[in-house]
DNA sequence: CGAGCGATTGAAAAGACTCAACCACCGTGG
DNA sequence: CCACGGTGGTTGAGTCTTTTCAATCGCTCG
């Protein structure tokens, strides 16, 4: 169970923290940043931000998931990223001054730390390695996202679900991987039913196990041959 | 026709520069980057990087295109970006320190300017809005490139078609648009037939106009409204 | 003038989606 | 404690879009 204490998290002892772009930090900079940041515990499904609002600071994410998805035009939703304990969301928009072109939203109860705009953006100027690591980290998700959109244009829905199994692996340490068809049909790219049956397909090959909605990987190596380079 | 002297090309009054990235860099700044640029002529269809090479630098596009894209499992391209005059492109595997995980090709002749990374990294350090330029366009991308996931995904390739004619209006200024059906169809991200039997479709609505490989929008509320949001 | 590549067309097959119905689990309130 | 209602999960059938494969056409370059 999480702790709910939304006074609990600091900065100085927090393990997502550490290893993650903030991890660089001086001691000055974390009592700073301790002084300055608010922390709030999250329900299941509730948002961070919504498309084309405009972007007041960063998240931290100490425990617990969250997707960072855009609507489509009839409204259905298409998962981007699944952000776990130590990724920081919502500072693209920060940067470039336009509104976000996607929302996000807890998967799961999480406690998620708020640093302010002006806040985050003093760092940066004063911080070589933050700034270096910020884009660092936006040219890696440039690249992910490349490949991103090449597997959606050439790979079959089977091909692409092995392949957001291996990452969703990734992101449910430990698994199982807990999350709704829904959802994981609107990261793969495909329709619920198509993911059901391919779901089941996959089942009685061997290579998963479900349990309800919580699912765990037998066979990674047929999964990797299945999603292809 | 094309200038082929690659002497030609000063930053000083280079068109390209003024309305770029590059266009915030006071008068000793262009000057010390003219000292470093070299500038080469390309004919078309001629490689700037490859997928899996180190970046060694940056390249600035004076005159003609470039298209960026990533290799499937087939080989089948995925053109994921067509820079046009101005735009800088190479830059992102620069930052991460991975080898490209996209290539760039001219798909006509072009004038190409090339900073070395050390050049270009130190202007960077020193000068803040060019830092804040590239943070800027990094999240632009980052940004253009979720919807693009989302388009990609949730669009029938009609609408996909619409919607990257519009995008090809800009890059072609002035039309007509010049691209090879399978640049076209890689970029859409479908088949070559399946593009070809759609670009009939869209010439039967009075859509566009086709002359060869020359494409013209006749009706661009029209692709509009079938491209949607 | 001929070779070759890009463009085009047709026909058939496959993959994925939609729609509709049904099931199963879970929390609620009687 | 159990019936009820609701949400999310599952299945089946039919349809449609898109792809694939094969063949033809036509321009351009040597």
């Amino acid at each position: 169970m999480l702790d709910k204490s939304h006074k609990h998290v600091t900065c100085s002892t927090c393990m997502s923290r550490s290893s993650s772009l903030l991890g660089g930090l001086c001691s000055d900079e974390v009592t700073n940043l301790e002084d300055h940041k608010t922390c709030n515990y999250y329900k299941k499904s509730q948002s961070l931000f919504l498309e084309g609002s405009f972007p007041r600071g960063v998240f931290c994410i100490n425990q617990g998931k969250v997707k960072v998805f855009k609507r489509g035009d009839e409204g259905k939703e298409q998962i981007i990223h699944i952000a776990k304990e130590g990724e920081m969301v919502g500072f693209r928009a920060m940067f470039s001054g336009d509104p976000y072109n996607v929302a996000a939203e807890t998967l799961e109860e999480s406690n998620i730390c708020f640093i302010a705009k002006d806040d985050f953006l003093n760092m940066m100027d004063t911080n070589v390695t933050l700034r270096n690591g910020i884009i660092k980290e936006l040219s890696k998700e440039l690249s992910d996202r490349a490949s991103f959109i090449t597997n959606m244009a050439q790979k079959s829905v089977r091909e692409r679900l092995a392949f957001a199994l291996i990452l969703l692996k990734g992101v449910y340490e430990p698994e199982p991987i807990n999350l709704s068809r829904e959802d994981m049909a609107n990261f793969v790219g495909t329709a619920t039913e198509t993911l059901i049956r391919l779901l089941k397909d996959f089942k009685e090959e061997g290579i998963i196990e479900v349990h309800t909605r919580k699912l765990t990987i037998l066979n990674l190596d047929k999964l990797v041959s299945i999603a292809g380079k």
